[in-house]
DNA sequence: GACAATTGTGAGCTATCGCTCGCATTATGT
DNA sequence: ACATAATGCGAGCGATAGCTCACAATTGTC
């Protein structure tokens, strides 16, 4: 039974005092991403944000990478908490209906920590263990689809994962293209006539 | 009249031989953005990988960025090469006949140099001076609306500005999707069909 | 209170980064 | 041929990166 050597990171956050610390370290890295992007955001300058040693930093997380994931990981999971109730509460409501208000919730879900969104959409590469990203794309996919699957006496689609695939796609993109590009803050009136255009987009498409 | 030390870029390659050192750093930034990432893109690797002294390098371009910003420069260029090609062709064309024309170039856009447009798409921060990426953006958008215009009497658009900008956006959203997700290669069939969907999405919202 | 886990510490290692500068080589003009 | 400008070179600087490790402090268990 080799004893293990204190190397690799111990992960289990046993008792309330290291579940701090770690809370601390991914706290730390969100506030330094905004305040000071990805590339000033040293494993050094994280762990001294944080409080904490680096050696601590070490036990918890392997890598500078390994924290921000943990970052789009609270992130994408604050934003699916909303998608998700949204599609239970929209999942016997009309397509129309339905898609008004998804795309609704779309730019809202953009707006949740608009600063970190932007960081995290610009300038995090999408490589190696960070594009888990896109477990959360899939799953957006697949409740979307199921959507359509108890709605699709409303609609005209032969293949719905690609209708899926086309909606979700368009309407993220918009969404986002949206929030990025005016600067900090959608206006309200601007947000309600984008909301008309890409509901007739996709309701368009559907029918 | 000070004589203005060599420090800053000299810039002017007046000679053929400048010349071809400034694209030897140009393809090899290229080349090493696709085999080995842009993390590990370092000035250093980069002159190496040239057959260039790093001197020489920080003679034409001051900055890593810089160098990747011509790389990205090169690759808009050849993309809208194509791109104002296509517009030109389908300017007297019906609304329907000229989408699927545009959708089919957005794709074909997207697999120029598909290993390079993911790598500049996935790992290339989209800050400081890479940010201008968006005139590309731009001048699709331009063009999209002003073929919009001249079609004004086939569709029932209020903003044509508006209308260019859902058009665009979920096109590009589309096939960068599309030509990202499949690895390396969209087949055939499945490129026709995304081709059909995304006309229809199109089409259906315009009209 | 004693002993072992668990958790926390931070000086400091090595590697690499972006970049400078003094000098060598090559082209241009006369 | 010579002078001058243009171009190319690369050892090496200071800074910072990611990360380790020997040790100290705290907590749980009996």
């Amino acid at each position: 039974m080799a004893p293990k050597p204190l190397t690799n990171p111990r992960k289990n956050a046993s008792q309330d005092r290291s579940r701090a610390t770690v809370d601390a370290l991914v706290d730390a890295t969100a506030r330094i991403l905004v305040r000071d992007g990805f590339d000033r955001a040293s494993t050094n300058r994280i762990a001294e944000e944080a409080g904490v040693s680096i050696g601590s930093l070490y036990q918890y997380y392997p890598s500078k990478e390994a924290l921000v994931a943990a970052v789009i990981d609270r992130h994408n999971h604050d934003i699916m908490r909303v998608v998700r109730r949204v599609f239970a509460e929209v999942a016997s409501q009309p397509v129309e209906r339905a898609v008004r208000r998804l795309v609704a919730v779309a730019i809202e879900a953009h707006r949740i920590d608009p600063k970190l969104h932007r960081v995290l959409a610009e300038q995090i590469p999408r490589t190696g263990r960070l594009e888990n990203v896109e477990a959360f794309n899939r799953e957006a996919h697949a409740l979307f689809k199921s959507y359509l699957e108890s709605h699709s006496d409303e609609l005209h689609a032969a293949d719905l994962g690609l209708a899926a695939f086309v909606c979700v796609t368009s309407i993220e993109a918009l969404a986002h293209a949206a929030v990025l590009h005016s600067s900090e803050k959608l206006s309200n009136k601007a947000a309600e006539t984008l909301i008309d255009e890409a509901t007739r987009l996709v309701v368009g498409y559907l029918k």
